[in-house]
DNA sequence: CTGAATTGCTCAATCGATTGCGCAAAATGT
DNA sequence: ACATTTTGCGCAATCGATTGAGCAATTCAG
């Protein structure tokens, strides 16, 4: 039918139905009991909507409505099971509680992030949640201006409240693990190297210093040049362990899943020199288990994450110190 | 200030720019000029709405608009590269070309699937593409009665256009891979097992297609008990292996990563009988390189399919045969 | 049989931005 | 000085759904 190109409306159904778009709107919302609208006139609407492929015009009805029961998500990635877990949570979860949730990619790109932020406010979200921003404090100074509440999750801010993982703690067993299995595994006691990240990076920081307690608890000093916090690319991570060839036992603390990649392609090029190396890797992976070298690896609680986020929204607090949720060690 | 706690409107901004609304919203939408308004006012009306945390209501702008520029997608999963990739790289193309791209994630439920999809045509999308649904006619006939365009991306639906990637080819050139390796590797040469998916399923079915071809071509043939699709979990995966314990050389086709991980694991538990075996998968990780056993992956050429298919956003075409996409073969 | 309560529905204002139309004032032409 | 054009802006209708208020018809109480 012709009529079919233009979207139908409530005033369309009203005529078919020969009642008005009053009784109509409550029909398919559901407030028609409670407006007083027949069992025999209800029907009929419903019968006509779905006749006529009618659906709701969400921007008309949330203009009208006081809520929009919006909740907006920003993630930096999609390529590791971290991000893609907390995506697929925070929608579960979001829609369990109701919500509708509306997630968006900015690729660790702060403009993208700032843009991407605006756009949600645009769309009326109640909540904003940056996770693994570069700067959620400037996103969170724009949503205090427009009135939306703001949380931060996985890197904290200061003009939100911040649900993050005990970067500290977990990077610290994750820390003693390698050094244990490179005594028991290799007969090896010696201080580890710590690959990956950028020390600007909160986590980052908090995993360092986990890294050096560590150390420090069994009495090793770790040499500055073992720090090799050159950012988040499996190929900076790779370059980074271009000049070092173990002629003996060695230890790396690996930082995330994408710098995993890069030092288990430069430890599958160690040829033989390989069998004396070992790595554990802040951030869980499936594959991890099965990578030769990989002694354990740090996964974090996503679920507990956003239950701890979930809360916080709708009841807008102070920014206050960061929760710190504890993370999981897994040893292989 | 408490006025803070109602988001602004161009009426406040009218007021406090002594100007009128019309006026206000032309600044602020950047058709200022054609509506020749002075550049005096417009910087005057963009100071204050700075000022004021002014942000556009999206809802009301839409509502008026002809056009949402909105397009809306559903993927099933986060968990792997493959549809990490296609959300990332779909969002990143919309934006390149004004629009404003929404996913959502639908577990694989085919109810939520389409609850998904009524949501996004509440929400005015101009398209709606569906990406490895379970019942993407289902949504296509749902958005045909709404008068939304609809599209298929990874799994070919009959009543909207569809993008895939060659399946068939791409799963035939992987068995020969592992075929080869199988014969220079391990001096064997027999038929593979065939681990992953469903056959139900358009591209498990195309895949096997693909795979007893390949075996047919070099005199093989492959007996029924080595079709092992048993759906999508790694524990499944794994599950169907529990009754094979090689005794000599074997090979396995891997039908998705996820399927993988339960094939690795069982890998992982043969203890040495695994140096005797081989496999490839359909789809591809970057820690899979790495994999003891594993002799190369299909990478399917996401950049490509999400070119073809915004090719097709904004003109409506008959469903016709799916476009098939190559995919790229990354033998290790 | 009359007044009160209930039922079933409609009217009209409203949410915030957009846009065709039109009107004064200023600038320009002659 | 007068006619014409240009500049600068405001008015009011509109998008589609929601909702408080209210009206007529029906049912009920006594």
């Amino acid at each position: 039918m012709d009529k079919d190109r233009k979207r139908k409306t409530i005033y369309d159904l009203a005529v078919l139905a020969e009642a008005s778009p009053s009784a109509v709107s409550s029909v398919l919302n559901g407030t028609w009991e409670k407006r007083r609208i027949s069992k025999k006139l209800a029907t009929k609407v419903l019968r006509i909507a779905e006749e006529q492929g009618y659906h709701l015009n969400a921007q008309a009805s949330l203009l009208r409505r006081d809520r929009s029961n919006i909740v907006g998500m920003i993630v930096p990635k999609y390529d590791n099971r971290y991000f893609g877990e907390i995506a697929e949570q925070f929608e579960a979860k979001a829609r369990a509680r109701g919500m509708f949730p509306v997630i968006t990619c900015t690729q660790r790109d702060p403009d993208l992030e700032f843009e991407a932020a605006k756009e949600l406010v645009a769309y009326q979200v109640e909540c904003l949640i940056s996770t693994g921003a570069t700067d959620p404090d400037r996103i969170a100074a724009f949503c205090r201006a427009a009135g939306v509440q703001a949380l931060n999750l996985d890197l904290p801010g200061q003009d939100a409240p911040s649900v993050i993982s005990d970067n500290y703690t977990g990077a610290r067993d994750l820390t003693r693990l390698i050094l244990d299995r490179c005594q028991s595994d290799l007969g090896w006691h010696g201080a580890l190297r710590f690959v990956g990240g950028r020390l600007s990076d909160h986590n980052t920081a908090a995993r360092l210093r986990g890294f050096l307690d560590a150390h420090a608890a069994l009495g090793l000093t770790v040499p500055e040049a073992f720090i090799k916090a050159t950012g988040y690319s499996a190929s900076a991570a790779w370059s980074s362990l271009q000049d070092f060839s173990p002629s003996g036992p060695a230890g790396i603390f690996v930082n995330s899943t994408i710098s995993l990649e890069g030092v288990v392609r430069w430890h599958s090029e160690l040829g033989s020199e390989a069998r004396h190396v070992r790595y554990g890797c802040f951030d869980w992976d499936p594959f991890g288990k099965f990578l030769p070298g990989n002694v354990g690896m740090v996964e974090q609680d996503v679920s507990a994450m956003l239950e701890e986020l979930f809360t916080r929204i709708g009841t807008p607090q102070a920014a206050g110190a960061p929760t710190l949720i504890p993370c999981k060690l897994r040893a292989f």
